[in-house]
DNA sequence: TTGTTGACTCCCG
DNA sequence: CCGGGAGCCAACA
């Protein structure tokens, strides 16, 4: 991961509240920023996970965009973030895309591990 | 400081 | 569902 001495405190506290994100869920973009206090910069929390080297202590297949589709630019990305997904558990719709509703990590619930009765 | 780019999100047609 | 435009944020030249 990047150095958190040389990247931006904005960009250290991504990583913090991305870590904080429990296996089989996943976060959008902007939920991340808006944990942040800046529900305006999903574009920033793109940036500092674009920014990780590969080899980091940062689960950053765990965030998506706000359909809950892959929104990595490289085919390799898309591919390694989704592997990753399934293999803890998180599942894709046909059409590449998770379902928030299930696998959307909610702050203080935590623990539960899914929420039934999509309605 | 200005201009440009990108793993974003919202709005309009 | 697709294409275009606007707003927002962070980093770099």
């Amino acid at each position: 991961m990047a150095d958190p001495a040389v990247v931006s405190d904005f960009t250290n506290r991504v990583y913090d509240v991305v870590r904080s994100i429990p296996p089989g869920r996943v976060l959008s973009y902007g939920d991340v920023a808006a944990l942040l206090g800046r529900p305006r910069a999903a574009r920033g929390v793109g940036w500092a996970l674009a920014a990780l080297p590969g080899k980091s202590d940062v689960p950053w297949w765990r965030v998506v965009n706000r359909n809950g589709e892959i929104s990595i630019g490289t085919p390799h990305g898309r591919a390694l973030q989704r592997a990753l997904l399934r293999n803890e558990g998180v599942s894709f719709d046909a059409g590449s895309r998770i379902d928030l509703r299930r696998f959307r990590w909610c702050p203080g619930a935590g623990d539960v591990p899914v929420a039934s009765d999509p309605g």
